[in-house]
Parts: C-alpha cells; sequence; structure tokens
DNA sequence: CTGAAAGCGCTTACAG
DNA sequence: CTGAAAGCGCTTACAG
C-alpha cells in the first residue's frame, strides 16, 4: 500500500503538481483549469486513493487546523462536556483538537501549554491556573488566538467566557430569601481560584444585605478531599448547627459528597432544607428530587468559546471587551417525581 | 516576536544548521560535535527562545508523535476516564493525542477514522463501531499501530484489550448464587454490541447451569433511553417480579436508573435484593453501600491499550494474539458505612 | 569535527 | 490555461 502523493498523480495523468494542487483544493474554475484536465485529475485521485498529507500542508501555510485543550482533569464531568461540545463545534469547521490534563499541576501545565505551541496549534482553549498567566500572556502577545474557559485573570486584556459566578450565587440566596430561608449554610473548597472566591464573596455580600450573621455557617474543606472524609465533615458541620435552613454547596462535587451527609442527619433536620449547587447532573434528577441548581450553562460556554476564537481568526478588527463574556447560570428548582 | 528557528540560530553562532539540529536533538557527542560549540548552540537556542517546529520535523521524519482516540462520547465518564489515563501514558513517552467522539454514528465514525489519518497519527486507540470495520483493516492491512478497546471483532486479527464480560458475569452470578439468591433479573439495553451479547450469554448460561428459570426476568431496554424513561420501565419491570431476589445490571448506567426505582419500590422489596453493576462510582459508593460491584479495571485497559500500541511501534516481531488482551474485572462488595 | 545538499508533501506566487 | 521553481522548518546521509 504505498501512500499516493501529489506527485503521483500528476504523473498519472501528466501534469504539473500545482496543477493537481489547484484542482484538489477546489480552485479549478479559479484558476481556469480546462475542464477535462480536472475531471481527469479528480478522477485518478479517487481511483489512487489519494489523501492529503494533512502535515505537509501545515507546514506550508502555516495553519495546522489543530486547536489546543487543556482542561484541569478531562476525566471530570464538567470537562469531558465541554471537551465533547468543543470538539463537536471544532469538527463543523474543519478543526481537529488535541486535549491535555493539568491536574492544577502548574509545572505539568506549563509544560502542556509548551507542547501544545510546539505543534503548531492555531488556537488554545484553556481553563487557566495561577501558574499559566506567564505562558498565557506570551501567547497572546504573539497574536496567538486563544480563550479562557470557567476561569479568568481579572483585569488582563485576555478573551474568556465563564458563567457569571457572582451573580449566580446571588440569584440563588434571593431564591432562598424568598422561600423563607434565612439560617443559611456556605460550603466551598479552600482553592484560591477567582470563581470560587466570586461565589464565596456572592454568598458572604448577600447574608450581610440582609443583616444575618455569617457565624459558623462557612465551611471550607480542602479542595483534594475524599469522598468519605467530605461526607465527614459535612456531616459534622451540619450535625452542628441545628437551626439550619439551607445549605448551599459552592460545587456540584461538594454538593455531591454533602447530600450523603445530609440523607445520614435526615431526622436531625427540617424537611423543607434547600440546597444549591453550582451544577446539574443525573445524581440530583435522581436521587434529589425537589432540589435548587444553579446551572452552568456548559453548551453555551463551549459554543461561546469557539466563536470568541473564531473571531480572533478573522482579521476584521475588534475590542478585547467583545472577547470578555459572562454568561448568565440558568436556576432550575426540581420537582419531586 | 519573531519565531526563531534553527536558521537563525545557525547564524547567530556562525554553523550551519545541521549542526544546530544535532546538538540540540542531543547528538552532539554521537556525532562528535565541539564541546565549546555544542555549548555556544545550547546558549543561543535558549536566548532566543527557540521552540522547535514539530510540525516540520513530523514532515520530515515521518512520525507525528501524535496518537488518535475514538470514543463513542467523550463526555461519558467511563471514555472520559480511558481519555484521562491515555494522555498520561500517552504524555510520559512524548505523545500527544487528538480525539474524537462518534456518537455511535457510523458515518461520523467513518469520516473521523480519515480525518485522524491525513493528520498522519502515528497510532489508532478507538473503541470501534460495526461500520468503522473496513476502514480499521485498512489501517491494519497499511501497517499502523492500532488497538480496539471495550470491543472488538471477533475472529479478526486485530490488537485489542477489554474486559473479559462473559467471565465477569459469570462470576457475579456465582457470587450472587453463592449469597443464595435464585429468583435473578438481567437488565441490559438493545443494543448488539459484542460485549452486551457476551454479558446476556453468561447470565443466561448461569441460570441455564442451574436448571434455573429465565421466564420474564429479562429486560432490554432502548440504548439511548431517557432516565426518567429508564426507571419508569425499570420500575414496572420490577414491580411485576415478587419473588425477586437479586437485579443484575449490565451498564453502570442502567444501574443508576434502576437503583432509582428499586428505592422506590423498597418496601415491596426483600431487602436483601442485590444489584450489580459492570462499573462502578461514586454514586454507588454514595447512595448504595452493600451493592456488589463487576469493576472494568478502566486504569488497567488504557494502560495495556498503551502498552500493545507501543509493542507495535517496535520493530520486534510479535504474534498477533500477543496483542489480543481479555482482562478480569474485579468484583467488590460495598460494605454499609 | 563540520558544512552543503537533498528532500519530506504540499501551496503559491510567478512566468509563459 | 498550465508548468517550473521556491520554500515552509527540519533531519539525515554524504562529503570533506
Amino acid at each position: 500500500m504505498k501512500i499516493v502523493t501529489i506527485k503521483d498523480i500528476a504523473r498519472e495523468v501528466g501534469a504539473a503538481p500545482s496543477t493537481v494542487s489547484t484542482v484538489l483544493n477546489g480552485k479549478a474554475r479559479e484558476m481556469r483549469i480546462s475542464v477535462t484536465m480536472a475531471e481527469r485529475i479528480e478522477k485518478a485521485a479517487a481511483e489512487m486513493g489519494y489523501r492529503p498529507n494533512h502535515v505537509a500542508v501545515s507546514l506550508r501555510t502555516g495553519k495546522s487546523k489543530v486547536l489546543g485543550l487543556i482542561v484541569e482533569d478531562i476525566s471530570n464531568v464538567f470537562f469531558a462536556s465541554l471537551a465533547k461540545i468543543i470538539e463537536e463545534e471544532a469538527d463543523s469547521i474543519g478543526y481537529k483538537v488535541l486535549y491535555c490534563s493539568t491536574e492544577n499541576n502548574e509545572e505539568k501545565a506549563r509544560d502542556r501549554i509548551r507542547m501544545l505551541a510546539h505543534h503548531q496549534v492555531d488556537g488554545f482553549l484553556l481553563t487557566p491556573t495561577e501558574g499559566m498567566k506567564q505562558d498565557v500572556q506570551k501567547i497572546v502577545a504573539q497574536q496567538k488566538p486563544l480563550v479562557l474557559m470557567d476561569r479568568y485573570y481579572p483585569g488582563l486584556p485576555i478573551p474568556y467566557v465563564l458563567v457569571d459566578n457572582y451573580r449566580g450565587v446571588s440569584e440563588g440566596m434571593e431564591h432562598l430569601f424568598n422561600k423563607g430561608y434565612r439560617k443559611i449554610a456556605f460550603v466551598t473548597n479552600d482553592l484560591n481560584q477567582v470563581q470560587m472566591v466570586q461565589r464565596k464573596k456572592a454568598y458572604e455580600d448577600a447574608m450581610d444585605s440582609r443583616k444575618l450573621s455569617k457565624d459558623g455557617l462557612l465551611l471550607e474543606m480542602a479542595f483534594d478531599i475524599k469522598p468519605e472524609k467530605a461526607v465527614t465533615e459535612t456531616r459534622e458541620f451540619i450535625g452542628k448547627l441545628p437551626e439550619l435552613d439551607a445549605v448551599f454547596f459552592a460545587t456540584n462535587y461538594l454538593g455531591v459528597y454533602g447530600l450523603e451527609a445530609i440523607k445520614a442527619l435526615e431526622l436531625r433536620i427540617p424537611a423543607d432544607l434547600a440546597v444549591i449547587c453550582f451544577d446539574d447532573n443525573d445524581i440530583f434528577r435522581l436521587y434529589t428530587p425537589g432540589i435548587t441548581i444553579i446551572k452552568q450553562p456548559m453548551e453555551n460556554i463551549a459554543r461561546t468559546a469557539m466563536e470568541l476564537l473564531m473571531r480572533q481568526f478573522d482579521s476584521a478588527p475588534y475590542a478585547i471587551t467583545d472577547l470578555q463574556v459572562k454568561l448568565p447560570a440558568t436556576l432550575i428548582e426540581r420537582q419531586s417525581t
């Protein structure tokens, strides 16, 4: 099975490689190649099983038609569903995507971003970490298209798309207040990521604005806590707060573990205890009908990210602020089945 | 920010591009380049911020150092965790990976496999569908390294790694028998994939060997069933079987939905009802202590797949049967906390 | 010990 | 309307 090249076809039909290239790129009309020649070339290419070597095209044109995706952990549903939609969108415009996970490991993150650059990706989609900041800025300075997702560097002129975390939590708190809840606990992790900081701030501001005490209502767990440990900690935490009206979980993950803890305390906790998580998934749907969810619009994030990337591919000028998007979260109140 | 090439470095230090290449590839000793020259080159490369253009290397060497990963749906935890480990393993030997989802869509699958070929991937890792068979065979015929995961084409000389589904279910059934259960139901989907067929066969053989009736004990649901519908169907199914001892779910997904149905029927069903799923995850851990799980060793599958791929990269000869691996599943009996 | 040359497969001005 | 030539950035025999 010899690999067929453009030269082979040229030899076969008695034309120059350049003519073959022109025809195979659909520029026959444009370049006014004779219809007979064009047809002979098309036919030969099909018969000989010609497959373009994309690497050669990349080297010559400087466009690899490959995007680089860097997330914290591709096996996490949040990022996996991002990856899914990004691949679909990329595919629809002829791009493929290389992915990497960083595990929140700064060194790894820097290495990955560089490897992707070596592979000449045409654009970057990433959930940044603090340690990537330098490299990200360098990429932007080089005019390489790039979009941050889920997180961002406040103040820097870098394109991003994320959910409006502050507003999402604010609306969630308002929702709980409207249901008459006042003693509301907040469970978060100890990661200092912007989005986590903003969620916490929104909770604090909401409580403050109603002049409600937050004393002892905040639980911060290690970001890499084991499920069993998370359940125990949450259980102890809730157990100490007998008058609790609601618990607001700042992440989906904590919510899942938190629910188990709440279940374990079922007898002690008022039936109208409410839980809000910053995500949605089958677990909530199936095991906690009635729960209130602040949902990140994943599809929307992914599609918007691709859109912002494409915008940078265009030569049309744009204002950086047009490339910084905060999407609203969706508040869903699940009904019991 | 001009892109620095090997030529620029050569000009800078007054050497030939070939010398620079040799040094930067760590072959200075081998080619007996003078230490002074080597050092000057290394220094200049670092100072000028030289980054190898991988596309050029690929074209020249014929090795892209990129693998192609095709799964049914990257957003599914099963495949996402495969993807995670594969990326880690690939990274450790200097490879990147391009991924695609097929959605079980044959046309899409064929398109993806071809696109990856155009991108000159050095090897393929994929969860095959029936419609990819032709393309897969062509790739193997071209001596391109390839490994099938999770599924395979029985009888064809193609490398694969998957869990021994028949044996896994057999052991699970044996486990249930040992607990004294006799009336055991089996819930599966209507997809005709090899692995599903084998799981069902193992269930049937187990029941037959004990001369137990399977009448009305088999539930086959549409593979793309909506969660709500799955719960309803499972509930009705179990509701009609009052003497039931256990339910064996053939997939993790069905298990999750099935558990909800079982919960809804809790009062009617004997306390020692057992459930076996062909997977493990946090949901089970948290919501169904005591459940018995037949776990697919994901890590092992992914690592083995990479190993089999590497084996093909080597020039050492191998027997095709060495590249066809069935891994044992792990039987886990979860304890209540 | 080091450099000049060819070539990977393609595309794109350029010349006729 | 079509072909010859240059070149993308690199590596690898080959020659000295």
